[in-house]
DNA sequence: GTCTATAAGGGGATAGAC
DNA sequence: GTCTATCCCCTTATAGAC
């Protein structure tokens, strides 16, 4: 499955009519506008944005943005997608070998590291679900359950090599990325615990979870 | 402490202004409004919710709600708050007596029932918290951690009375809490398990995370 | 690629009649 | 307690100049 996603939703870019030009800054100010777009929502919600608000963390005016993105949906679309299609392209490089509780122990590493890393995408991506068009919606809960299905395998590997002891392995994945994802709601990096330690107590949390023996 | 709070946040019905009168339906109507919306928002999300739609959905002109509450804001805050209220009210009636698991099976019981009969406040209270004031902010972070400490005072009595083996109370606190709170993400009256399965297999999750001897 | 200007409409909140 | 009417500001998105 190829994860990746065009660069728009509804509106490719075919052809060559976006190619630079002398005085063009259209290749840096995309991600300007992804970067400014994703801050704010993060930090004030999709509807309380405006696109003037965006347009004026990058230095321009609001029509300009439509050279970026359609329209505000598939803005969000976009940001929310690029975070998914992230997401799976980094567990790419996840080690298919490995006894079960190795492989279980890298996905909570991992897990914990790609949220933390991105805090903002993180919560737009849970908290901006419900202003998506349904379509766009559907293409999201289909990457997320993608996801899912790989802390799953794991869980399901181990019981049937006798070495967990869940029963329900589809609750068990859901319970566990709920549990890790909930860190990113209170991390910080000044806080009591330096991360290598948070990471050993939640692995050591999720072993007893899926009854490690 | 007293957790119970007053009907408004800023905007005090002192006196008799707002006594019955004949023909008048503010007694009834104050609670639609509330209820109304509490459904909308939870939908849509706070910023994308008008006045006026709250106040379509109620009967009444836009103007009218003002009767209820001071400002968009407040009815937010209020909202938030007695979903808190409501929580700790709940928990007046827990045992204080047990033994660390008794306590700690009853806790996960409460919360996940507590929770799954208010799907809509739950949801608010999880995702509006950005758009309070920072006073009213700091008012439902407090309430919210005099609930966490209800768990933590059991986790720490199990570890006392060496049942429990928690490398740090603090964090399985926040982790158990999350995970039981994401069951409020997924689950459905008519999905694969019923509602007594989940509780179940959650104990079990709980029992695995604090190391149950 | 970016600007200015504008269309067409919705927003929160208030005033005062009834 | 509810209504109508209104103030004033903000919204998304487009058109067309440069």
């Amino acid at each position: 499955m190829n994860v990746c996603s065009a660069k728009w939703s509804q509106h490719d870019n075919v052809g060559g009519k976006m190619a630079r030009k002398t005085g063009s800054h259209g290749d840096i100010t995309g991600p300007k506008v992804q970067a400014a777009a994703l801050r704010l929502i993060a930090r004030h919600g999709f509807a309380a944005v405006s696109m003037r608000q965006i347009a004026r963390e990058v230095g321009l005016q609001a029509g300009a943005l439509y050279r970026y993105t359609p329209d505000k949906q598939t803005l969000l679309f976009d940001l929310m997608r690029g975070h998914m299609d992230a997401l799976l392209v980094a567990r790419e490089g996840a080690a298919m070998a490995g006894t079960p509780l190795i492989r279980l122990d890298e996905f909570v590493r991992f897990h914990i590291r790609f949220h933390l890393e991105r805090p903002d995408a993180v919560f737009v991506s849970y908290m901006e679900l419900r202003n998506l068009t349904p379509e766009n919606f559907a293409t999201l809960e289909a990457l997320r359950r993608v996801y899912e299905d790989q802390l799953e395998v794991i869980l399901r590997f181990g019981v049937v090599a006798g070495v967990f002891d869940v029963v329900d392995t589809k609750i068990s994945t859901l319970a566990i990325i709920a549990m890790l994802t909930g860190l990113t709601t209170w991390y910080r990096e000044d806080g009591r615990l330096p991360l290598a330690d948070i990471e050993r107590i939640y692995t050591g949390l999720v072993h007893g979870a899926v009854g490690v023996k």
